[in-house]
DNA sequence: CGGTGTGAAGCCTTTCACAGCA
DNA sequence: TGCTGTGAAAGGCTTCACACCG
């Protein structure tokens, strides 16, 4: 099968069953089933294949999915074969975090920029990289041809930020602040609302049953 | 209308509509239409009274919301009238920064306790806390009466930190590790991750347009 | 025989469009 | 008149169930 339009949620899901075949892949297993799969990650064996099936036929029947070559095929379709550059733009607590974190500094994603409008955050080291100012930020774009650029600043200045960014050329936006964001069309934008998590956990708690 | 299977993508958009109408109210604002409410957050006007709907009748028809009066609905459908208690465990970066954030110590949410295993973290000060050593993690869940437990411990270890929490009697986490959590069905789970998250970025990226 | 790939069915969410009411 | 509240229609995602094939 061949498609356009994926859901998001499969999106979501092929990379979360890419994490789990390098799991399986270090374990030295060669083959896998989607029930499989399925079973680890919490989904429906069904699900498993039809979002596989988005993008074409991987296994064998009767036997499933060799891991090595199935994870060449998602590293491809999620866009991993290539490399990405971040800048992170506001270097509080949050994106500090971030910029030495682990999870953000996995193959594919390289992190290129660190930026904060604070003096005293400016010349700061983070990791292998150090705070620069905010007026670097829209040559830090270019020079460095990022891609993707993190906001983590307060809700006051994020779309401010985010205009820089834009105009500077990112083609998508990771959205730390609390505000709702406005970006061109051609922008992918996604937002990462602590808060909210937070708010969704309390209806739930309250509604339990 | 009432309900009682609310959409998880409602939940999420009614703690956005919450943070418009604080603006609005810190501005001045005294009543609001849906349409103003949709314009705002970037999604149909229809489908801000359709939220609404699964819970009452909170506008009035050629007029539109009191703005005030919205926000003490949304508040208490949130549950956010009443007090979370919050864990913390891992004092990484992200811990770290998280025990910090303002964003996570708004009205209705207060963090407990800040657990480690590292001895060289424990003890380290955090805003008005001290992080804990692992020990402390189930009397602490116990004498504060902690809900909400946030993991933010290395993968390899947050299982077996989730299981510690669910045994200790709270009733919701929040994974920040890149890790799929076993918890039992009466247990209120969401993931935040990180990587997750470039990785839509990516794909996005790759098959724009 | 066993597990994939996939039409069709079922379910859930969003959008439409308008009746109803202040 | 204007905007809410809501059935009905449309659209989208997930599950079912089985043909198909190694």
């Amino acid at each position: 099968m061949k498609a356009y339009k994926i859901p998001e949620a499969t999106v979501i899901r092929l990379s979360i069953y890419s994490r789990q075949l390098h799991l399986l892949k270090d374990e030295g297993v060669e083959t896998v089933s989607s029930e499989e799969i399925a079973e680890s990650v919490g989904v429906s064996s069904a699900q498993v294949r039809k979002d596989l099936a988005y993008f074409g036929e991987f296994g064998t029947r009767g036997v499933g999915y060799r891991v090595d070559e199935l994870l060449g095929h998602l590293t491809k379709i999620l866009g991993l074969d290539q490399q990405w550059n971040i800048a992170i733009v506001g270097a509080g607590k949050l994106g500090s975090a971030l910029a030495v974190y682990q999870g953000f500094r996995e193959r594919g994603f390289a992190i290129k920029a660190v930026i904060d409008n604070d003096p005293d955050r400016v010349g700061q080291r983070l990791a292998d990289l150090t705070v620069e100012p905010l007026e670097m930020l829209t040559n830090r774009v270019k020079d460095f041809r990022v891609n993707i650029g993190i906001v983590t600043v307060p809700a006051s200045a994020a779309q401010a930020v985010t205009d820089l960014l834009v105009d500077a050329g990112v083609g998508a936006i990771l959205n730390f602040s609390p505000r709702v964001l406005k970006v061109p069309a051609y922008i992918v934008l996604r937002n990462v609302d602590l808060s909210v998590n937070l708010k969704v956990l309390s209806f739930n708690l309250s509604y339990r049953r």
